[in-house]
DNA sequence: ACTCTTTCCTTTTTCGAAAATACGAATACT
DNA sequence: AGTATTCGTATTTTCGAAAAAGGAAAGAGT
């Protein structure tokens, strides 16, 4: 792309890394955590090649990595399909995902400087915006809410420096808006509490007080996984 | 298992998938581990195609899921190159190994039944001949060494229960095996004691000592990688 | 002398057709 | 009647060429 005027939050993808192949392999990974595409269904190429306008080998590329990510599950001349989900795997995501974020954010809160705070706060702010709205406006942007819910829990942990234990975490993070999914029909009066979970979380991290920050933060999980069990 | 006849040492990748794609997914890993391609080296696919005699969709496809695995990194239009390995990885990547096969091996000795038991004999004998071979013997051999020591960790945990558990401790397994290289190099003296420790890791886990098992396999590792810290 | 632009060449990325494989139905055989 | 075999269809898997993008070197302009 030669005239660089129209890109600032357009394009494909929102981070850096453009290529349609990098785009196609977020938008199939929505679709999935959407339920687009239910669990056990079979992705065929024929109908994939369609719906997201790219080439048989640009998706292959696409569901072969999503396999190793663990939203497809893919067998050797059988092709792909959606990963089933089951409250035990539920479960267990939930306490590998906090095992990890309580440890994160613990050192996160050490190495965090300015500008790890100026994220939190940003983020955040971008996040109450949508979270701030009527139930039914909020339902239509439903999409975005994924987004910046992730940025959010995300930009609280940036600062931590195990590389690994970030992306450990984000994997599982991953996998658990598969399961948060179910929980966007939920009633709107137990949602709700989320906004101000968030406000805390942020406030305790901001506050470098680690123990209150871990705490709200497991219980936070914890409570969305329970609704979504009940769901399941 | 369907026809049990031939299978056991046969077949491309000795794991039940076959298609090429899977198989030169293997060989690349191998290579990387084994630092044919040392960290940092860019991988150009006109090289790679001629190497493993596979098209370069077929090679794309492989190395973008080695980039999930956390081998290669990738840049959108600059390709692909092996990821860096330093000393606070080495160490990092140990802690979660040990952190994941500790938890691992209680719940398998817990949930293991007949079989499980009698895979570890079988896969641990696998290895012992290989580790019995007097030094240069078991140089020549070292890449089925590596497979069979894969082999015999994940069978003591391969009655764990949690599939998640089981999988993230696999991803790290595979990323100490590039760290493991090193060491090959090392004096015989000291890489000698592995033999035993693999015997007496089995023989606790038999025994359902879990406490046992569980501060052996620690020492085993941490030992492992403190020698492959000092060579680094 | 330096910088910016243009051009060429290398490497990556994408594509869709061709080959290989698995699945299912219909037919033949015991 | 039940089982095995063969054939046809539907899908996946692989391939290499065409398109896009990146990087380096030469040339023009200040």
């Amino acid at each position: 792309m030669t005239s660089g005027t129209l890109n600032p939050t357009s394009g494909p993808s929102s981070r850096s890394e453009a290529s349609s192949s990098r785009d196609v392999l977020t938008r199939l990974r929505t679709d999935i955590v959407s339920s687009v595409f239910g669990p056990e269904t079979r992705l065929k190429f024929a109908d994939m090649t369609k719906r997201y306008d790219v080439s048989i080998g640009t998706l292959r590329e696409a569901l072969s990595q999503l396999s190793s990510e663990g939203f497809v599950t893919v067998e050797a001349g059988k092709g792909f399909k959606v990963s089933p989900v089951s409250a035990v795997e539920l479960i267990e995501i939930t306490d590998h995902f906090i095992s990890f974020e309580k440890r994160a954010v613990r050192e996160a809160i050490v190495h965090g400087g300015e500008d790890w705070e100026a994220n939190i706060v940003a983020v955040h702010h971008r996040l109450s915006l949508i979270e701030g709205l009527p139930w039914e406006r909020r339902m239509e942007r439903h999409s975005e809410w994924v987004e910046r819910h992730r940025e959010f829990h995300e930009a609280i942990v940036a600062a931590c420096p195990g590389r690994w234990l970030f992306r450990l975490r984000s994997i599982m993070f991953d996998q658990l808006d598969r399961y948060r999914f179910v929980t966007k029909r939920a009633p709107e009066g137990l949602g709700g509490r989320k906004f101000e979970e968030h406000r805390e979380i942020m406030m305790a991290t901001l506050a470098r007080d680690a123990d209150l920050a871990s705490a709200l933060i497991e219980q936070h999980i914890r409570d969305t996984s329970e609704r979504a069990l009940k769901l399941l």
